[in-house]
DNA sequence: AGCAGTTATGACATCGTTATCAGATCCAAG
DNA sequence: CTTGGATCTGATAACGATGTCATAACTGCT
């Protein structure tokens, strides 16, 4: 006899029930009770019924990881998704539009956070790989994603978002960033604007420096020279972002117009501006939107992006390849929007 | 010869490499080469340094999924986490808390969105049984979680978050939500309102029904006599909130202060008390926090909850079960903090 | 030299499933 | 009554790894 603390029975309780267990319980072989599972055909009712009444008896759950091993198209239904930050609101729409479409398949997916960490970006790569996901979808910042190329020529998906890769062909969908950047500034100049500052991020990423070119070939092509002084790169926080407003305010001739290049910048800029009491004064427009934007006083004008666009494209296109689409790579640019608020429309003093 | 077009050439290439093909190019058996990969001892210097070399030369990647199979402890090093929703600020905090946790033990979180949707509870908990994950983080709708009880006698770890679970014993990682209600209404009742309304969400959230009945004890144990006319429930989103407020305000005798349970519904409150221009007259405390709240005008006071602690302490749940902990279920009750900011220190008109 | 103990290695079974194939049964047509 | 073709079923190999165990070559000790 066997007790409730009998090893043994415990053992047997704590086991996960395998198709071995199903057939005996059911008097069938496995491979018909795996043809009910899969709802392959050539199987009578009464049988059918049998081994579901079973199955049902047991809890029992198939298990995935032993069946892709040995089944012929070797897909996990499952999908890697490296962004900027789950908790970060851009990352967070991307995340769930790639969800929604995932779902529609019965995929699963993996999300995992940067950080702008390039050891990051290789070791969620590395355990996406290692459990091997039909597809990624990726924001990258090392320098190179050729160390990709093997994985793509084994015919894994990888499409980019946000950034372009490097050093290999890829699909990437990407924000319209230069042009999206070109929209604010000629926003400010038509208004008059000639001293407007850049507030920027790291030019390591990919995005800044769109931002940035953006910013500086439209001043030019409007025939006003940039300003070493008006332009602040490497703003990795809102923290520093306010000071570096606080110290444009303080020049002798500070900038009439901000534009800031990224949302946690927008943040301290508005931070800054309002201690400073030049929220009604000088002009911003933001790239990103921020939360609750339209609800601030003065509202913020913004060049906002489409992150659910961007999250969807990028399944579909992981899905499509998936699908056999064999198409040389490209780019798929997303394109953005000037929401005018009050913030950006404020004149030069 | 095998031509790039030969179909078997591009299979062979198309191939992930395995244990085999190291071991075969390395010149040695495969055992040695799981050896090598798992830095288990006994290899020489010389093989391990050889079968390094041929790895590094297939790219290989190790399959987890074939290890786990045969692996003695059985583990997936994965986890499934359910969330209200991966796009909302709340879960995504909760979301990067668990990322952050599960990283230091090389751990890959499958993120799945419950949409307050019974159905989708379903699907994504057997999606993640399926691909045997080795723990559940769940935020759930069901009636009942009894049908977890098999999967948690098997040992796997399941803490709920958010909500308490029904039907079964399991750990729960929850805000102290009546609590949090009673610190809001007192805040406003110390002010001198008396007429203060409720504006929650469908009672079938946990969350829901437990801020609510803070709300209602608390002006009872104040002798003040909640009013039907003054609570409104079902608000799942912004608009709701909104006209519900236009309707409040339209009373003979309006509410002087609100107390909006939930973060989306504090939205539509502030807009709607906005255009009304009654969101200098009318107090208002918010459940949960708002992003930019400090920066609106009036700025808004909410009892803020900690998400990202939420998510810590469940994680840590989690993996202390896994590591053999045996104690009987609890719950772990997060605190909130009264965050005063302006709009629920407005006194009754 | 002989023996025990350690190190280095690989053959083989095994994990839970699906693919292949063969055998049994049944039915309809000749 | 045979034949051919479905339909139903299960035995067995295979997927890519790890666990077990046996074997061979050393090492250090009597």
């Amino acid at each position: 006899m066997t007790s409730l603390s009998d090893p043994r029975r415990n053992e047997a309780l704590r086991r996960r029930p395998t198709m071995k267990n199903v057939a005996d319980l059911a008097g069938v072989g496995v491979k018909t009770v795996s043809r009910v599972i899969n709802r392959e055909p050539h199987v009578s009712e009464e049988t059918i019924a049998r081994v579901r009444r079973a199955a049902e008896q047991l809890q029992y759950q198939p298990d995935m990881q032993a069946g892709n091993l040995r089944r012929a198209d070797r897909r996990t239904d499952t999908l890697g998704l490296l962004v900027g930050s789950v908790a970060n609101p851009f990352s967070a729409a991307v995340h769930r539009a790639v969800e929604d479409i995932a779902l529609e398949r019965h995929v699963a997916v993996f999300a995992s956070s940067l950080d702008e960490d390039p050891e990051r970006e290789l070791s969620s790569v590395n355990a996406f790989l290692r459990r091997r996901v039909d597809g990624l979808i990726l924001t990258t910042i090392q320098p190179s994603q050729a160390y990709l190329g093997a994985q793509l020529d084994r015919g894994i998906p990888i499409v980019f978002v946000d950034r372009r890769p490097n050093g290999i062909e890829a699909d990437a969908v990407i924000t319209e960033n230069a042009e999206g950047a070109t929209g604010a500034v000629e926003h400010l100049l038509a208004l008059g604007h000639r001293r407007i500052a850049y507030l920027g991020d790291d030019e390591k990423i990919f995005t800044a420096r769109e931002r940035k070119r953006g910013y500086l070939d439209t001043l030019r092509r409007h025939g006003v020279a940039p300003e070493d002084r008006l332009i602040v790169d490497n703003l990795d926080d809102e923290a520093k972002a306010s000071d570096a407003v606080a110290r444009l305010l303080a020049l002798d001739d500070p900038p009439t117009a901000i534009f800031s290049a990224q949302n946690l910048i927008t943040l301290g800029v508005i931070t800054s501006l309002r201690s400073a009491g030049a929220s009604t004064r000088v002009a911003l427009v933001g790239f990103d939107d921020v939360p609750m934007a339209a609800m601030l006083e003065p509202a913020i004008t913004v060049v906002a992006q489409d992150p659910a666009s961007i999250g969807e494209i990028a399944a579909r296109r992981v899905f499509d390849r998936l699908d056999g689409l064999d198409e040389p790579a490209r780019d798929f640019i997303v394109p953005t929007r000037l929401i005018v608020r009050g913030s950006g429309e404020i004149r030069p003093f």
